[in-house]
DNA sequence: CCAAATTTGACACATAGTGCCAAATTGTCA
DNA sequence: TGACAATTTGGCACTATGTGTCAAATTTGG
């Protein structure tokens, strides 16, 4: 039975998230070592570094699902569907995702909040986001010109749609969790609508 | 003279900077040690940790100038003159000055290239510029609006604007170091127009 | 040239992260 | 069920980053 492993690993995995996470809001997260964490948890600290590649990795699991469900997403993509009419759905369809663990990722920005290493890590992830929405959008861009490789043309647009919907939806995160009762969901479809005029004619040819 | 130890002390900043940035080119970022560089330099290496607080900072001194060259502008942006107007051109200055040293920077970027830890600092210095444009937007769209604080319109608007230039003006970077003889403050000037759109009205407004 | 202030060097130390191998645990098959 | 194989875990050693501390060296100012 080899799921029975996985998911045993799944279950260490998860008290070992659980135990840190803990530990940070009530230590602060400079002030807990990964050997705390890993006599806290009942594993050694090796094992933590099995799970975990870098203590920075734990707090932004939620963040790093969120960016594995877009890139399936991606994955699945149907035939004949536009880039815009994609990226629109794609977005949405992440924030839905994102509010789903609305109370988890309160407490979890909540504990992080102005840490400077984790700062690193969250501009990190916008970056991958940016990289993923820009060379998505390249591609298609490319494409739905039938050329090859995208042209420079091409890539600046993608990197200035990519851009402006990382900066959008980074910063209505923020004020999502600033403000209780608010929807992503809709804040999310504001920004869309916002970033409309940015879009090339091109996108909006369905690829395939 | 005050003067004269300050001298010194840039004599010595920049010497070490030199030599550190020898040592990767010679043998890479990561097998170079800081010891390595201290004793090439014929410094201890507590000073090299007192010159840059960390060993990565070192390869980012000149996109750290950059990003201080544009705060230098915000300082002494001229009055009555509008955030569209005023953010065109410190982003047009701001490229010239980058291309100042463009020799320079592309020997840096070359030796740079694909590391993960620098990486992750390229996307920290994208974030702070991305803060640097969002802040400056956001309170000018709420000055020209009247009200005190930005609201979450002005913040929505703000980030995404910054997000594209961001965006864009990144991308441009690293098609300009790609291709020989291209001319920086021409993308600018097309990633600006491409932006453009993005503009809400109030930005166009003089202030004060 | 001397005294005060500041910079530098040297040492110690905590912690992150990695390689390695033996021990324990788990899955597989007879 | 029991033994064998595969994988996971733990423990240990080690390197490198980054920080605190204080004495020694250097520079500034008179």
């Amino acid at each position: 039975m080899k799921d029975l492993r996985a998911r045993r690993e799944a279950q260490t995995r998860r008290e070992i998230y659980a135990t840190a996470m803990q530990l940070f809001a009530a230590k602060g997260y400079e002030s807990t070592t990964v050997s705390d964490i890993a006599t806290a948890a009942g594993v050694s600290r090796r094992t933590i570094y099995r799970y975990f590649g870098t203590k920075v990795e734990i707090p932004f699991v939620l963040p790093e699902q969120w960016l594995e469900h877009f890139r399936g997403l991606v994955e699945e993509r149907p035939d004949g569907m536009s880039c815009y009419d994609f990226c629109n759905a794609a977005v949405l369809d992440v924030a839905r995702f994102i509010e789903l663990d609305a109370a988890e990722v309160a407490l979890a920005f909540q504990v992080l909040a102005d840490l400077p290493v984790l700062l690193v890590r969250h501009a990190l992830k916008n970056r991958q986001w940016m990289e993923a929405y820009r060379q998505l959008i390249a591609t298609d861009l490319a494409k739905a010109e039938g050329s090859a490789e995208p042209t420079s043309q091409h890539q600046r647009d993608a990197a200035l749609l990519a851009g402006a919907i990382m900066g959008g939806t980074d910063q209505i995160t923020f004020t999502w969790l600033a403000t209780p009762g608010s929807s992503l969901v809709e804040q999310t479809r504001a920004v869309l609508r916002n970033v409309e005029p940015l879009w090339p004619d091109a996108a909006k040819v369905s690829i395939e």
